[in-house]
DNA sequence: AGAATCACG
DNA sequence: ACGTACGTGATTCTG
């Protein structure tokens, strides 16, 4: 027999979580009646979790029942004074049930009981036949149920973020057991719940009163011994209202329940019922997830309207020259990588005529390749960054790109940067085509189909969304200002990065080979060592094994936790240095495994053999602020700060004997145009003035005299402290980065502010601003919705609010540089230099020795005139045999 | 698949 | 009282 386990959950609160924590998203989740479901969704989303997790063999979701109960009776105000319960939950509640049902889960409730004693009863009823049980809720006060057997499950802030309350992890966290947690609140009350217990008393007090006392009985019997003088009189006059508070905070153990545990047993879902529930309810993504496991009749409901296509062979290829204007074309390359991957398959035409074919040589032939390459007739695609990629591979240049879905989609919303098309149409409302998962299937089972009319019906729906979307999604962009953010930044931008994609940059293997034997004998040296100093041997990449070694066998401080265990982290090995070695040794270890690891051997890895380059892809459609990003390999972080990092760049050297790498970066872009955008004076003036910025700012906020030095510790701070705006700054923040008190960070702050009192009014502004429109822009009208900016989430709202501040900064100088990567791309066209790479401020080209010196004013006077600001931009630039050398 | 860690601007 | 600096990607370990 398997053994029992048991799953009880608080279905008020746990629906209460769920429907606080998708508040935002209300909106969005709605069926076809206008029922609002996100506490369904997310009590659901729980239910798979807690189900998969505990594998019950018995489940209860236990219910309140009414508003009286014998707490109400006890003590009037109990629960009083709370917000109205919205109706948009409310009308929710029936679903809830029906959802249970439906998954042939039982519920529970009784009359003048709360769910909490329903579960405490059933918990002792299962503690004493030796069952495990798991208790599921959003209320902290079941963990004076945790025991041996007995978890309490209690989410944190979503359905999903979970915290499981052991006897040991109360204990850990609250300093006592369980069985004290009534204790601790009959002394400190529950506002929430709305009775008092002792006045002042909060749960610091709480809690070390109960560890000494161990009770309230303890308390008030040892009351003399009590010396806080204010404490002993609260304690003495709210000695009544304090035993009341425990008893109100005392789940009950007996309820007269009618149920016992026989009638809890879980057999799993009515799948009929659950997939017609999905379905009024518009789950799609449970619906998925069921047709996943092979559940019939979760599949897609809606079937697709019949699309017609020709099969393009050598005997119809004239009939695409019929194309004059507008066509619509897509290369399928189903690999991420589209310097590489395979290319199965391609759909081009107009209107209903779309040609279709696996062979991607019928490209090539004149009739096809004419088209693609004509400057008048215009060419709708989906990623045309990738499709250029493609197709320069069979050596067609793909000309007049008018409407590109991928890119239009990320300029309306950038959380729009889905890559499956068939998902992306349905964000925008068009549903005429799947997605790649469900035609291609995902993971390892992931192929192009065999069968032609299921891969060319696909093909032809993809056309056929990027002709339809078209014209609603230029309307969007002409409605939301973007058009000319479109036409001439993104798309030219979009050319421009593929051409640095396909020259690549290339890497001298043999330096990194012999990097590679340098770093592993430098790596077990200090491997001997540490197992030494450890004085056993252990995983020095596994931060399980490394704490173990550390805080236990060694006894180390534990300076920081992370969510599974004690942090291992830079800053913590950094404080250990000082009185152990080993840690100064994990931190060499670490450090040169990582350049081992990631660069030497990854670049090694992604060398191309055929021209011994590597070629990156920039994802355009990815960031929230406008940045690009680098992968495969990521070409935007190589060392540059550690001495025996940066020798990796040694290894990137220009393609020809003789080349230099000529480097150009703007100097401090973010500050400038923050003293553009805040119009803050004396921020302009430092920079009109050519002054070190970071020295400008310590005088100000160190209120300096005219003759008075800037020590390198205040320009530090400063430093620090400049940063600190640009990233929305908080007191918090900035005590932590430079390690002083969260008071004198304020004060920092505080002076900043007065000292630049345009920053201030732009900070205040901008926030404003976005809390009106819901979206925040950057000089070019790039855009980003800030949903959370008015949650009533503290950590949601203050992070929407800080993103407000940085993002028009950091995606204006993403504008400014992309503006001067195409007004560099014209201007290297009659020229042999090539730019190869953008790392967010700085462009890296190679070139002969004899155009280094026009390069050098050129690339400059580019850079820093891409966008007119109100203060000067200011570029440097380097060169040298390598990346290494052009510093 | 997610967490931890660390590389960059 | 809450618990934070902004934006990324790759590697390794682990459940």
């Amino acid at each position: 027999m398997t053994k029992e386990k048991l799953l009880l959950i608080d279905g008020n609160s746990v629906a209460f979580k769920a429907f606080f924590a998708l508040y935002n998203s209300l909106s969005r989740f709605t069926n076809d009646e206008g029922l609002h479901t996100n506490a369904i969704y997310g009590f659901n989303t729980m239910l798979d979790l807690m189900l998969n997790h505990v594998e019950p063999t018995k489940v209860l979701v236990a219910f309140d029942a009414g508003k009286t109960t014998f707490r109400t009776k006890m003590y009037a105000d109990y629960k009083g004074g709370r917000a109205k319960t919205p109706s948009e939950f409310s009308e929710q509640m029936p679903y809830i049930k029906e959802l249970l049902t439906s998954r042939g889960i039982k519920t529970y409730e009784l009359k003048e009981y709360e769910a909490d004693d329903i579960i405490g009863t059933l918990a002792r009823e299962a503690e004493s036949a030796g069952i495990q049980t798991t208790i599921v809720t959003g209320d902290r006060d079941l963990t004076q149920l945790a025991s041996e057997l007995t978890t309490v499950s209690v989410s944190k802030r979503g359905v999903t973020d979970v915290e499981h309350y052991t006897p040991e992890f109360v204990k850990e966290k609250l300093g006592i057991t369980p069985e004290q947690i009534i204790e601790m609140k009959g002394l400190q009350g529950d506002n929430s719940d709305n009775y008092p217990g002792v006045a002042k008393v909060g749960p610091k007090t709480a809690v070390s009163l109960i560890q000494d006392y161990g009770s309230i009985q303890g308390v008030y019997d040892h009351i003399d011994d009590i010396t806080a003088k204010k404490l002993k009189e609260h304690l003495i006059e709210d000695r009544d209202q304090a035993f009341r508070a425990r008893e109100l905070a005392t789940i009950k153990r007996d309820a007269p329940i009618e149920i016992g545990l026989d009638d809890l047993k879980y057999d799993g879902p009515d799948m009929e019922k659950l997939v017609d529930f999905y379905k009024k309810m518009n789950f799609q993504s449970f619906l998925n997830k069921l047709n996943d496991q092979g559940i019939t009749g979760a599949g897609e409901t809606e079937q697709l309207s019949e699309i017609t296509y020709t099969v393009l062979n050598d005997d119809n290829l004239d009939e695409v020259s019929e194309f004059k204007d507008d066509v619509t074309f897509y290369l399928e390359m189903p690999e991420d990588n589209y310097h590489l991957s395979p290319m199965t398959g391609f759909v081009l035409g107009a209107g209903n005529d779309w040609y279709v074919g696996r062979d991607v040589d019928l490209l090539t032939r004149p009739e096809v390749k004419t088209l693609l390459e004509d400057k008048t007739v215009t060419k709708d695609v989906f990623d045309a960054k990738r499709t250029y990629v493609g197709l320069n591979r069979l050596d067609i240049t793909l000309n007049n790109v008018d409407f590109d879905l991928l890119l239009v989609s990320y300029l309306l919303d950038t959380n729009d940067n889905n890559n499956d098309l068939g998902k992306l149409a349905k964000q925008h409302g068009y549903s005429e085509v799947e997605t790649d998962d469900v035609v291609y299937g995902k993971g390892a089972k992931r192929e192009v189909p065999l069968n032609d009319d299921i891969f060319y019906s696909h093909l032809a729906r993809k056309a056929q969304a990027i002709q339809t979307l078209k014209t609603s999604l230029y309307k969007e962009l002409t409605d939301n200002n973007q058009m000319d953010l479109y036409l001439d930044l993104e798309r030219p931008v979009a050319f421009v990065l593929a051409r640095m994609e396909i020259a690549g940059i290339t890497v001298d293997a043999d330096k990194l080979e012999s990097m590679k034997s340098v770093f592993t004998e430098k790596l077990s040296e200090i491997e001997l060592v540490i197992y030494q100093e450890a004085g056993e041997e252990f995983n020095i990449s596994s931060p399980k094994q490394l704490s173990r070694i550390l805080f236990e066998k060694l006894q180390l401080p534990a300076i920081k936790k992370t969510k599974t265990g004690y942090s291992t982290s830079v800053e913590v090995l950094e404080k250990l240095a000082a009185d152990a070695p080993i840690a100064e040794n994990i931190l060499r270890y670490r450090q040169i495994a990582k350049i081992q690891s990631t660069y030497v051997e990854g670049l090694l890895k992604v060398i191309n053999p055929d021209d011994q380059k590597v070629h990156t892809r920039y994802v355009q459609t990815l960031t929230q602020t406008g940045r690009l990003s680098s992968v495969d390999p990521n070409l935007q972080n190589i060392p540059v700060r550690s001495d025996e990092g940066r020798q990796i760049r040694q290894a990137f050297v220009p393609r020809k004997p003789g080349w230099q790498i000529f480097s150009s970066d703007y100097s401090q872009i973010e500050l400038r145009v923050l003293a553009h955008l805040t119009g803050d004076e004396n921020l302009q003036l430092a920079f009109k003035n050519g002054e070190d910025i970071h020295a400008s700012t310590a005088r100000r906020i160190f209120r300096l005299g005219p003759d008075d030095e800037v020590s390198p510790n205040m320009r530090r701070q400063a430093k620090a402290v400049n940063f600190g705006i640009v990233y929305g700054i908080s007191d918090y923040g900035l005590s932590q980065n430079i390690g002083i008190s969260r008071k004198q960070a304020k004060e920092f702050i505080d002076t900043y502010f007065e000292e630049y009192p345009g920053v201030k009014a732009y900070t205040e502004n901008i926030v404003s601003q976005a809390r009106e429109q819901g979206f925040v822009e950057t000089i070019l009208h790039r855009r980003r919705y800030l949903p959370d900016i008015n949650a009533r989430n503290f950590n949601q709202r203050t992070f929407a609010e800080r993103t407000a501040m940085n993002t028009p900064i950091q995606g204006s100088a993403a504008d400014i540089i992309k503006v001067a990567m195409i007004e560099m791309d014209k201007a290297l066209q009659n020229m042999e230099a090539t730019m190869l790479l953008q790392v967010h401020d700085e462009l890296i080209f190679e070139a002969p020795e004899s155009e280094i010196e026009k390069l050098s004013t050129l690339v400059p006077s580019i850079m820093d005139s891409a966008i007119k600001l109100d203060i000067p931009l200011k570029v440097e630039s380097h060169f040298g045999p390598t990346w290494y050398d052009a510093k």
